[in-house]
DNA sequence: TATGAATGAGGCTTCATTCAT
DNA sequence: GATGAATGAAGCCTCATTCAT
């Protein structure tokens, strides 16, 4: 009843009206909005942008390094309960690839965030699995060529998927509009069908 | 597979084999290496790269700033030269594709440069406006699909070339198989042909 | 003999004993003296004679060019004010001269930092338009020669404190005898009076 | 007779026309000059100031610190010449003042390149002893004052010397002007003459 | 809990010095 | 003898990190 009965809830700042965990998420929100646009953020930078002082990160964060993980988990968590709820093995690979573009295209920043991660590290994502899996499944099955190198393919969709969010940002397209153009560049490439249409 | 063949010209400096000229030649080389990597790298570690003291990096830029900027300078005037080579505008769309393809391909680290550099400052690379030029020119023939904004054509263009250079980099393949499949995925997509082979 | 006695105003740092503010003082102060002695002064020379990490200095003052500057500008304002307080306008020229020695002398470290930048940089120092003002009006009134160019009789008053406050360095003369000195021998110079006492 | 018969001359380069001991004084006096400004003068600017490279200044000093010396040391000699040839003993108190004042004038950086080095190191130049004798002669004999420390007079006598110097670069007055000048302001201040001039 | 002050390691840059031609 | 190239020590500056309030 009383104002201090918030047991059970984060402590609330009376400043900012954030809870603990709430500062957490918006600095490693912050972290990951600086990364997305392929900076290296100095912890200052992190701090401005989400309006706390310097210190204040390393209450919630012991290194940079550590707070930058925790970026990279955050995006993994998210990717991995986003692919998951598609469930891109439960449908056609047809539509699984679309339910797939549309998830990395929502995920935003945190899907730019794996990217450059993958970019950097050269390592693989976890969380990409689920994607890789449907690909497989489609050159098996001969929904998707498979005259190509895998490796390629995979590199292919994650490289379109982010070419097209980014040339969007500068046309400010809907999150429709790019899935469908990043799908319709994955699936049927730049040439004109050559007499009616695919579909 | 010396680096340089003209006995005649410049000082030569005994141990490292290397003319003035070669000197700021390796050092610009090497930094692109990291650069290619995605790396920020430190003049130390370019330097350490080439094989010279950090001092010496300054004799030929002044700056880092300088010296990346030299790089990226280097990469443009490259890559100017072997699309210019390329005659992309002499030539049907299909094969200047396939020739703009190449020439990105065999660029190496010169392209991911350029290619980071368009990543980190948004901004576009005037190299690349002859093979702009080159799609513009297919999608008004017919030879391109024009049902899709052009930025994210471009994009995809450059994506695959450099999704293809770097999964190639795990598998050891050969410019010339990287080239083919970065075409075919930008081209046909990953949908297999409907009834006999496209071509 | 404590630096600061405002006990409710500034966090006060444990240790040192500093505000924040008082902090910045010190470096300045500290500065002034290192420059006082012509040195030209590190950072680090600045930070060990304050007591404080090289780190702390760039805190108050983004850059070594910064932090001079602003002792230059302190000793300007210290002037101004001191020249200000003595009044010398309002008194005879006789007064006013013995005033304005005073003064200058008083400064101490402030006045051999400005001496210092006029010797380094040629400008004149504003705040000693008032000590040339006064020169000017006692030429005009006959108190003082005018058959000498009045820039060398200005060098010649600012040389005199600055030779008498070097030279009591060595003999720990008080500042009433090193003003007296200078103000004589700036009006008398070295001959000695012709009959009897020149006052 | 033959072009080659230079065994008892120093060796002459061809290009600047100087002998290997002219390229040194070269470098001393570029070094003096740069030194009469209050500047810390680095190798590469006294080498381009001579207009030789920098491995050639290190062809005749072994390092700076040598190089500086070689500068100082110069300049005392010099010194020393000009006033032992002044024979300030051999004459009046006042000629020899007037002769000393003149001389001191007429060493130009070299003079400065002295004074700097008092004001640096704050250690007596021997080759002033011949002024500071005078000066004592002058004190006993009744021709100066001595109600004043001899220390003060001898700085007040390079100071003025040397601020009339500086006065006269901005109104490039003729060195027997600077003399005669510096001299007065000396010997008689700035005080008008009760009565009459005094000369 | 949040903050500003302080620190020190590391990167950039200059410059005295050495070396090979 | 003179030069340009190369080096490394040292100074400037940033920034991750710690600490006391």
């Amino acid at each position: 009843m009383s104002r201090n009965d918030n047991s059970d809830v984060q402590s609330r700042d009376a400043v900012s009206g954030r809870t603990g965990d709430a500062t957490a998420a918006a600095i490693t929100q912050a972290a990951a909005h600086l990364l997305a646009q392929y900076k290296e953020p100095t912890v200052a930078a992190v701090a401005q942008a989400t309006g706390v002082a310097r210190g204040t990160v390393y209450r919630y964060f012991p290194t940079r390094q550590a707070l930058l993980a925790a970026v990279v988990d955050r995006a993994l968590l998210q990717t991995e309960r986003h692919l998951a709820q598609a469930n891109l093995a439960g449908v056609p690979v047809a539509d699984g690839l679309a339910r797939a573009v549309r998830a990395l295209v929502a995920l935003g920043d945190d899907f730019l965030v794996l990217v450059r991660q993958r970019l950097l590290t050269g390592q693989d994502i976890p969380a990409f699995s689920l994607v890789v899996a449907l690909l497989e499944r489609g050159r098996q099955a001969g929904d998707l060529r498979s005259d190509l190198p895998l490796s390629c393919q995979v590199e292919a969709l994650y490289a379109l998927v982010h070419a097209c969010v980014r040339a969007s940002k500068l046309d400010a397209a809907g999150p429709e509009d790019i899935s469908a153009t990043a799908l319709r560049l994955f699936l049927e490439g730049s040439r004109p069908p050559p007499a009616g249409p695919p579909r």
